[in-house]
DNA sequence: ACTAAACTGGTACGAGCGTCCCACTCTCCG
DNA sequence: CGGAGAGTGGGACGCTCGTACCAGTTTAGT
């Protein structure tokens, strides 16, 4: 029961986070299947029951994994596309750890059967969403952010399970892009 | 190992059959964790030992399972959009079983760490860009087809996941097709 | 009718799983 | 400095899993 509200001590806040972070890590290695109390335990150099102990459920683990995964996430794209712009995207997605995108759209579609994922499923689009209407200057409910993010998302997602040449991707990034750019 | 080829014996094909049927009902009703051999066995009013004895793996049972999933998917959105023209995908994606749709992104998304897997989902895109360009009656490497289908497999994934209002979900759908066709 | 191959189905094994339990040790605070 | 609550860790329970085994039955071809 010391999993809703955070562990009191300082030491057990360190741990708890220790073993998100594990959690965290087997997720992108493996997929969400190998997320278990055990692995996490013994990833975390902790004893088994300590996982048990921070986190009611490992359904809960998940949620808290999910959750902190999409924001390192979000924050790594703001950084790379204010560094280098809509169209590096591409390369991005070539450079990034493939298996942790892997584990983040796993999840993702996972969070289709679980209400309390489907949540936290939804800040991830939104902010998806929200960084490409940055990048536009661009109200974000706007359909042309929307749809240049439908594109970005799909592109996304097929050069990681299907791993097309990437010159493909790039070539229709850059025509989406553009058709996105408000006339002059 | 009579699973390279096909049973030679009737009643051993129509098994056969019957278990991957079970499979994909599974499948899609439960995600693919929930695929295990006596699952399947027990679906298919079949003992235990018979999912062995006509799959190798279970692996290979979900690969085959995958394979036919894409198949009857393909060929019921091609029977929709001749019927109901492209915007009208909203509303499939609406009707259709939600479940049996996730069943088949999750497939999707584990392709990206199993390379036979990963072939099959290569015959998914594929077969959803062929029919959006016969719609359009455009090649199917033309950008416009190929942007189009972005669009519409992440809204289809987006409605899937995440389940936000239908009607943002058309609206979308159709400015894209209006953006995709062709100059007249 | 007979033999080999295909098929059947009940059972067993070893492993991994989530979760629980409990005796123990710390750490903080009055 | 003492007690209460937080934290610890080793073990155990009950379950499901993939896979293997094998004695028995059916089927197909000669």
């Amino acid at each position: 029961m010391t999993s809703h509200t955070p562990p009191p001590q300082e030491r057990g806040r360190r741990r708890r986070a220790i073993l998100l972070t594990a959690a965290v890590e087997l997720l992108t290695e493996a997929g969400f299947a190998a997320v278990t109390h055990r692995a996490v335990a013994h990833r975390a150099h902790l004893p088994l029951a300590a996982t048990t102990y921070y986190f009611t459920s490992r359904d809960q683990l998940l949620a808290e994994a999910f959750a902190q995964l999409i924001q390192t996430e979000l924050t790594t794209l703001h950084a790379w596309i204010t560094d280098h712009g809509l169209t590096a995207l591409a390369d991005q997605i070539a450079t990034a750890d493939r298996h942790r995108q892997l584990g983040l759209w796993e999840l993702y579609v996972h969070a289709g059967r679980d209400p309390v994922l489907q949540q936290i499923a939804r800040r991830w689009t939104d902010g998806c969403v929200h960084l490409i209407a940055e990048t536009l200057a661009q109200p974000p409910d706007h359909p042309r952010v929307r749809l240049l993010y439908t594109t970005v998302s799909t592109l996304w997602l097929e050069q990681l399970v299907e791993q097309r040449p990437l010159h493909e991707t790039r070539t229709l990034l850059t025509i989406a892009v553009e058709n996105a750019s408000p006339p002059t």
